[in-house]
DNA sequence: CTGTTAGCGCTTTCAG
DNA sequence: CTGAAAGCGCTAACAG
């Protein structure tokens, strides 16, 4: 290429090129290769750190690409290498703060690691979740994180990563996989510690708010319920279960089914902050007093507990750990053996979060 | 799983061949052009439903194509066209219900277009935006969409898509350039309105809770308060103003503010709800009533309005609304001209909703 | 330590 | 309407 002047794209048609917003070519390591007199492949080399190059030749090419704003053609690299460097998310939903926390965690986690995320939600549909999950795959995402909608109940639409061995990860909302990895928080001895919570306070008309108790969280939390009732010798009847979609509605509407009672409850466990806060309101409206005659706890710890009053008390959910865990984990299977090693399950640690709302001694 | 036991992989040779995945070939359109006795170019054309092609052959590509389960390499594919069929987005926080809302919006229209969507966040720092915007520009994003940090003053660090043509639409948080298109409300009128209205409900000494008015929303919304203080005849000083981050700490700070002046205000204007209901809760624990003592009226019609007690009086924000149309006309620009025409600026409609945090007549 | 040589899978002129 | 051929920019053997 010595010889050759700069015109060789100079005459180039003046179509409209709809797609291209690239006026000036773009530099690649040909141009840097030809400015200093090297090989294509040394640049590549040099560029990606390669401990066959000398110190001194990937100081030069280094350099230069920085001065000349050079930048790696990311679909030139994955369609060689295979690797995207990009996880995928499924959530259920994003307007939560704990899938906040949980994405910010992540999102640090992949960062650091040189990875990308590229979110989507189900909608808590089985549907849309199938849906990302083929989007996903189809943009080749090298593993993936996922949070189970409500109504999921099994993981057909994950085959296909299974069968190419794409790491999966599950985070909160799991179902068990041999081939995957899930993180979560223990749910049945959290809510056992809520319910047991209620119970020292005093009360014993106890009622759980939920949503259907297929999802694991949802089962494990109505187990852990369930656990410390019978622990106080106190009898589970099914009218003890409010089961719902736990959204800010449903809390409004539990509500108005327990001023419906004749025997009122007097302890309430919501297995969610914002249907608790909801439902707190609703109560309140009407003239119950919290705690005194009903005292309430939620689940998370959304930053909504302290400003309701009374604030409300809850179960503390390491939302960002959880991100974080399970996206370092995920990139370390990436870079390891393609699999999670004998770890099937990582449990964190949550707390129960003591506020007014169910302060009765 | 029926005569399969689970030693499929058993025998996986020990080498850590980190980067593959597959351990099938995947299916190309070599192997389609093949099976079908047509040229990979008939296919591609087919694929992409080409109007000189058959509609014959283009129905048994299709469906020879569905049937053994050929996907399309995106890196190939972009690698070819210069187009990722990606949109990016930048926020200052994820967590944040006005901002999911935008982002559900975002995600509808872009998948309705065939696009995706690729989320990251500043955490309202400008050096993290500009690290967000050139790692979004790495990956070859064909537009970007962004709410900018608040304390981002110029657009240096998006140079690169303007210098390269790519579109960029600010929405929410903007700041103006020709080259991009922003879609917002119209700050200054719904401040306006909040203030207006706690004037019309007999307050007169007020004070609004925001953040530094460098920025637009903000800087905004300062102007329609002092607008209506105008309009009414009261002077403005600058302690009515209390700045501070708008999160929920800032509000309880702020009433420890306001309590502490010998002339108490008798109407807030927050910017934010979440700061509003904090800064609400602060209130009344220290036997503030509310409205009667002190109304308050919020921004962007949170969630968190309907559980505080009383309910928070707000600006109803389109988020959802904001996120469909912006990324709309980014594609549109993608798909046209690659430019937003004469349109600079799309105004969307907000409202004032009046609750009982506000209602003292 | 560096260069040569092939492609990765797809799109797109240019010719039929 | 269809095919042949030429890359897009990069990486990875393989050979010095």
């Amino acid at each position: 290429m010595a010889a050759t002047d700069c015109t060789i794209f100079a005459e180039n048609p003046p179509t409209r090129r709809s797609h291209t917003h690239t006026m000036e070519k773009e530099i690649t390591i040909y141009d840097l290769a030809e400015k200093l007199n090297i090989s294509p492949a040394t640049v590549s080399r040099g560029l990606q750190d390669h401990p066959a190059i000398s110190k001194k030749t990937k100081k030069r090419i280094q350099e230069l690409a920085e001065q000349i704003g050079y930048r790696s053609n990311h679909f030139a690299r994955n369609l060689r290498s295979k690797q995207t460097h990009t996880l995928g998310v499924i959530v259920p939903r994003l307007d939560s703060y704990f899938v906040s926390t949980v994405i910010a965690g992540m999102e640090d986690a992949a960062v650091g690691h040189g990875y990308k995320l590229i979110i989507s939600q189900s909608s808590e549909q089985a549907a849309k979740e199938a849906t990302s999950a083929k989007t996903l795959y189809d943009s080749r995402v090298d593993g993936l994180l996922v949070s189970l909608a409500v109504d999921t109940e099994n993981l057909e639409h994950f085959y296909i990563y299974f069968q190419k061995k794409i790491p999966l990860v599950f985070f909160d909302r799991v179902l068990a996989h041999e081939q995957c990895l899930e993180v979560l928080i223990d749910n049945r001895k959290a809510a056992y510690e809520a319910t047991r919570h209620l119970i020292d306070q005093g009360c014993r008309r106890l009622v759980h708010i939920t949503a259907p108790p297929k999802r694991n969280v949802y089962a494990d939390r109505l187990a852990g319920f369930k656990q410390a009732l019978a622990e106080a010798g106190i009898p589970f009847f099914e009218d003890q279960l409010i089961i719902g979609n736990l959204r800010q509605n449903d809390g409004h509407k539990a509500a108005q089914n327990i001023l419906s009672r004749t025997s009122r409850p007097d302890g309430i466990f919501v297995a969610n902050d914002y249907c608790a806060a909801a439902c707190l309101a609703s109560l309140k409206k009407t003239g119950v007093r919290i705690p005194q005659d009903m005292a309430i706890v939620g689940f998370n710890n959304d930053p909504v507990c302290t400003v309701v009053e009374p604030n409300l008390s809850t179960i503390n959910y390491p939302g960002y750990e959880m991100g974080h865990i399970a996206a370092t984990n995920l990139i370390q299977a990436l870079n390891g053996s393609m699999d999670f090693g004998t770890t099937n399950s990582i449990l964190l640690r949550s707390e129960l979060v003591v506020r007014e709302s169910s302060k009765r001694n």
